[in-house]
DNA sequence: GCCAACGTTGGC
DNA sequence: GCCAACGTTGGC
């Protein structure tokens, strides 16, 4: 059963357009330190899900496009890499804290949808992104919102 | 750059 | 186990 997520990333740390010009269009979503979001890129997010593309803390904070998981969870090897900036010493090849899924970019949106624009959608009133103090960069989306949120980008 | 909201850390 | 202090996120 294909389920839906939305992922964040600062598009001056690695945007749609790095993921577009990554080989096969395919990047590991390496980084995340947070533990709500490790146990879905663990447990929870396998092959074929789909994934909105979201660019935060921009100018215009907007979902892009859309991924698909192409890798389903397993452990984050930047943890041990102590010159990576996502280095944890607390976290080893043997017993990782930390995981990370590969995606592949699907499409770039010609129309990014705004925050502002599912704002002020109605039938997204319910979305995670749009809670107050909601802050976890890797989230469900319903599939009525996936598809709301490709309608509103005209896909 | 500001600041509210949240997560984590560490003293007790 | 509580909670104050601190660091981070992310919209504005």
């Amino acid at each position: 059963m294909t389920k839906y997520w939305l992922m964040k990333t600062e598009p001056t740390t690695f945007s749609i357009d790095d993921l577009e010009s990554s080989p096969d269009q395919t990047t590991c979503w390496e980084g995340v330190r947070n533990y709500q979001a490790r146990n879905l890129l663990r447990d929870d997010i396998q092959e074929g899900d789909q994934v909105l593309f979201y660019h935060s803390a921009c100018k215009e904070p907007a979902v892009v496009g859309t991924a698909t998981v192409v890798r389903s969870g397993y452990p984050d090897s930047h943890a041990f890499d102590r010159r990576s900036k996502y280095f944890d010493a607390k976290s080893s090849a043997d017993k990782p804290t930390w995981y990370m899924v590969d995606i592949q970019l699907q499409q770039k949106l010609d129309t990014p949808v705004t925050l502002k624009a599912m704002r002020d959608r109605a039938g997204l009133k319910g979305m995670a992104l749009l809670q107050k103090g909601s802050r976890l960069s890797v989230q469900p989306v319903k599939k009525k919102e996936f598809d709301t949120v490709l309608k509103m980008a005209g896909v």
